[in-house]
RNA sequence: GGGGCGGUAGCUCAGCUGGUUAGAGCAGCGGACUCAUAAUCCGUCGGUCGCGGGUUCAAGUCCCGCCCGCCCUACCA
């Protein structure tokens, strides 16, 4: 990184039907810090989202609903996808969809190109059917039936009987890239990260892939099958070609140079469509594989999986409502390992919301400001010669730094924020015991009165830049507060000590203001 | 059935290739201070490291067995 290198990011894109919750938020928000921070350490950056809009259950209720599947899409796009990214303030460089035309046309090119090399072949497809559930059935989603259906096998969430359907499909030849798989995971142990989901997709693709049916042709809303018109392509291939779709592939090769390939930020239930079948798709097609697959945890409710049938799933907007985007932002990012499952409770994000954002990171910055503009009229003072204590804050600075940004490239979100804290709380410390109301006070401690409070000054700008990629709306109005030049979102974080501003610091209202309401 | 991950202070979690009296944050308690969002700073209380064996001079940290939670995978009858 801090090369001007490639780094181009990738959510999972949203399956229109979806109610957003914050699990969805969560995932966005994490390749979101990501893209921001390597965008301010001077990487060629790019964070791609968006939504997944073909397959039968869409045509399903855009039908119930009297409208086209694409009217249907359209709408669920703007008022509930595109909001949810606003919500928490994503910062996407682009949004596609799979039913724009780049989308369809190049993933159809894709298609018969695999098909032109030999990787696709017609075949039959036997399976049970259920009409409940309107899709096939493995047979360890089936149950002995029982009263008027005993001795037959019935569907396990309809209790009615499955048929036993034939349906020619198109078939990918997966199974012959299980090797390949295996040697990629062998030699690049980054690939699929973190260990844990390394582990599952490896004694997974061990067991030996089958081919994959990449054909349907029971509904038609989907992308054609451009040599049989009469399927379209089974949802996921579709939804996993946008990765490259979106950057050009089929048509802007320059684009596409520049930006491919990718590191995917996923949630582990859906790591094996990208750490399998997605880089054996790429291999048959003779393209690079993905910089790297990531998996990240669960959010549990009450020790639980988040789930809408359980009544746990919460909107983002609920906790932004009270709480703001930041508070979003930055309590999921560091409450979480990112990589494991976290817990969450309103009660942890009420406690962290008071005790970090509040009165470590916004009473830091108003006791700062305050002192600024009591004791110096609110110009910034110069520095003067330096104590021990001074230079260790300035060397907290650049540690925090290169600490986070290691952090950074491990993906370790919260350890980079765990780093920056670290300032915030020395800084605090440091204000306390160097007592620059007590210096104010005698004329002849000028010096070092303004040696402390240039040196808090200084802290404080560091933080804004480094927080910048977390909590976006705070650290922007701090810059503007402490007269910092230009967009804090355009410093470089690399170099976060180094920041420069201007002479004088403007009234903060509380950055984090208390919360007094109880919330949940 | 096979495999993975987790089970550490009230809560959320750190503890790498085994090594001084097991750590952090929050909450609690006591004190200091007043620039600040009744905030900050200091001190303090608090743990049979899921259970039982074993290896070792030494184990939360390795090995075996078991229990609990979640997940992946396979499937007998």
């Amino acid at each position: 990184m801090s090369d001007g290198s490639s780094f181009y990011i990738t959510t999972p894109i949203f399956y229109v039907n979806d109610v957003p919750h914050i699990g969805h938020a969560y995932t966005e928000v994490a390749a979101d810090v990501l893209a921001r921070w390597h965008r301010q350490s001077g990487d060629d950056a790019w964070l791609l989202t968006g939504t997944d809009e073909h397959g039968q259950k869409i045509l399903r209720t855009a039908t119930a609903n009297g409208v086209t599947p694409k009217a249907w899409a359209d709408r669920l796009v703007e008022t509930a996808w595109k909001p949810l990214l606003k919500t928490v303030d994503i910062q996407n460089d682009d949004f596609i969809r799979t039913t724009d035309v780049r989308h369809e046309v190049n993933a159809q090119k894709f298609l018969q190109h695999l098909f032109d090399a030999g990787h696709i072949y017609t075949g039959e497809y036997e399976g049970y059917y259920c009409v409940g559930c309107e899709e096939y059935k493995q047979p360890s989603d089936l149950v002995d039936g029982t009263g008027e259906f005993e001795g037959q096998p019935v569907c396990a969430i309809h209790s009615k009987p499955v048929e036993l359907l034939h349906e020619k499909n198109y078939f990918f030849r997966m199974s012959t890239f299980t090797q390949q798989l295996l040697d990629l995971y062998e030699s690049n142990p980054n690939f699929v990260q973190p260990e844990s989901a390394r582990n599952e997709v490896i004694s997974f693709v061990k067991q030996g892939l089958s081919d994959l049916s990449i054909s349907r042709s029971s509904f038609d809303w989907g992308i054609k099958v451009p040599w049989d018109e009469s399927h379209v392509v089974y949802v996921w291939f579709d939804a996993l070609l946008n990765y490259i779709t979106a950057v050009g592939y089929g048509q802007d090769d320059e684009e596409f140079a520049r930006r491919w390939p990718a590191t995917h930020v996923v949630g582990k239930d859906i790591l094996r469509f990208h750490a399998v079948i997605w880089p054996a798709m790429l291999l048959a097609a003779g393209l690079p594989v993905p910089t790297q697959v990531f998996g990240h945890g669960w959010l549990l409710v009450g020790g639980e999986k988040m789930s809408k049938s359980k009544l746990t799933g919460i909107a983002p907007s609920q906790i932004t409502e009270t709480f703001g985007s930041d508070a979003f932002r930055y309590y999921f990012m560091r409450a979480i390992s990112f990589g494991q499952d976290g817990s969450f409770s309103w009660e942890d994000l009420s406690a962290r919301y008071q005790s970090e954002l509040a009165n470590g990171f916004g009473n830091l910055a108003s006791r700062v400001i305050a002192m600024v503009v009591r004791y110096c009229d609110g110009e910034i003072p110069t520095a003067g010669e330096f104590s021990q204590a001074d230079e260790l804050i300035r060397g907290t600075e650049r540690r925090a730094t290169a600490a986070a940004m290691g952090a950074v490239d491990r993906l370790a979100i919260h350890e980079a924020i765990a780093a920056v804290w670290e300032l915030v709380d020395e800084l605090n410390g440091y204000i306390t015991s160097q007592e620059p109301w007590a210096l104010a006070k005698d004329p002849a401690q000028r010096d070092r009165l303004d040696a402390v409070l240039f040196t808090a000054v200084r802290g404080l700008g560091t933080l804004a830049v480094l927080l910048s990629p977390v909590v976006p709306r705070a650290t922007a109005r701090l810059w503007t507060a402490l007269g910092g030049v230009g967009d804090v979102a355009d410093q470089r974080i690399d170099q976060a000590w180094e920041w420069t501003g201007g002479t004088h610091v403007s009234p903060l209202e509380a950055l984090f203001p208390r919360i007094e309401a109880t919330v949940g």
